[in-house]
DNA sequence: CAAGTATAGATTGTTGACAATCGAAACTGG
DNA sequence: CCAGTTTCGATTGTCAACAATCTATACTTG
């Protein structure tokens, strides 16, 4: 391995004079493997193996190993006994059951947050999705990605429910896993428009309304991600049946990055 | 502290002979914690030292600090760098953002659940409420709170979605937090009646009535935990003048398995 | 040649000791 | 007598080495 998928430039490292230990260095190392996942620069399934994490981000072990419980319980990566880790795999229904979940949590939300909000939160969501269109126009798609999921967390957080705004957010950080597939063909990220409509159906006091259309938003979403998915299954068996038997032969030689 | 909450008996050690190591040990360690928590042996705020738990349980102390990790996440102790662990305490906001949460969950979970169970499934939960109320009837008290808590997650369960699921056991694991009386007085537990009402509601499949009742439901808990609450914290200021020890004097035969 | 098996390398899990940090009691000076 | 300071015990956080376990290769044998 030359350069691991998750510290790539000197920079990222710690600062050559400090050694960066303590909760600093822990909360380091789930920030950079979190980043890594949403930039799809790690495929679901990637072995993460502690002392190539330690050596690479210059963190010890021990808070390596912390990092990799934490994003265990957020459900990012799998942790088995005696085997390591591994970036998490969703399987179909497990994809399902998070959209399922989502839809009742944010139906909720939304529909609260036609009841209750007020004049300034509402600019403050339309600033939101001007903020995304304007990145999505300029064609900073990584930005676009970004801001698109943030603004489901956003409308949690407004609900006013901490509680279930950690699962809405947990649920949308896995949502690189759903569909491995590198989004370069076309940026897979929340239509914008949809957002708008949101945004206007809550700004009426339509809760019912913006509910319904969240839903189908996220509905199609779903689809959207199903489909990825399949192509992306689609492709895989078809190299393994021009590589020959060697299925596995990608990931020894370099990055796992599906490329 | 002459002898540990947790760990009384010596037959809650480990074996004498096998050293109980690996995850094994964190999990009972993790089970233990929680067990105590359900029959209010130990109150929030409690700090739990970790070379006192290693000591007490015979594990090792990284297993109790990942047991702890794994806790915290539950929302069931509060860990704060360099100052240690403690059982959490729930502000009255909390309290409520939990039950908000749990309502929109349950509801959800209900509302399907009349439009898709099955005969066997009506059956095993009529069976589940008559279990319910025999352990009421007979006075065994432990076992009928947590069959009253055990039945929401069985609904949950039910409804077939693991993620949702997994959020309200935490929820429901986390209620011995909201109010810190000790339920000597008088047994507080979900009404049976209540509990049966829902599941007859569910099974003329009038899913939106299952739905009310099992809010209503909710939120008579709500206040009951809320009034123990408020009444714990006069007692609480009130013994604050005279020395007030609580003898811990109590027995709990065998406690009732927690996932 | 195939199938099962021994072996070696690599990786995780655990332990105990050490360093850093915190809280509180004792101490000092005004 | 009180405020501030210092010191000390206790507790958490970190680290590196060691033991247990797994994976994959090479090997033996029918």
């Amino acid at each position: 391995m030359a350069v691991s998928p998750f510290f790539r430039s000197q920079k990222d490292r710690a600062p050559a004079g400090a050694a960066m230990s303590g909760p600093e260095a822990e909360h380091r190392v789930v920030q950079v493997i979190v980043e890594a996942i949403m930039d799809h620069r790690v495929a679901p399934g990637a072995r993460l193996i502690e002392r190539e994490l330690a050596i690479a981000s210059g963190a010890s072990r021990s808070a390596i190993r912390n990092g990799l419980m934490r994003l265990a319980h957020a459900g990012l990566v799998e942790l088995s006994p005696n085997k390591g880790a591994s970036i998490a795999m969703c399987s179909p229904d497990e994809a399902r059951q998070i959209f399922d979940a989502r839809i009742v949590i944010e139906t909720a939300a939304v529909k609260k947050l036609a009841g209750t909000i007020g004049e300034g939160e509402l600019e403050r969501l339309r600033a939101f999705v001007e903020d995304e269109r304007e990145a999505y126009e300029r064609g900073r798609m990584e930005d676009a990605r970004h801001l698109s999921r943030r603004f489901h967390v956003l409308l949690a957080e407004m609900a006013g429910n901490d509680v279930l705004t950690g699962v809405i957010r947990d649920l949308i950080n896995r949502q690189p896993l759903l569909s491995w597939s590198r989004p370069e063909t076309e940026p897979r990220f929340c239509g914008n428009h949809a957002h708008s409509e949101i945004v206007e159906a809550i700004a009426s006091r339509d809760g019912e309304r913006a509910a319904h259309l969240n839903m189908e938003h996220l509905r199609a979403l779903e689809r959207e991600l199903g489909a990825e998915r399949a192509a992306a299954m689609q492709e895989l068996r078809s190299a393994q049946a021009a590589d020959g038997p060697d299925g596995n032969a990608r990931q020894a030689d370099e990055s796992p990055v599906v490329d």
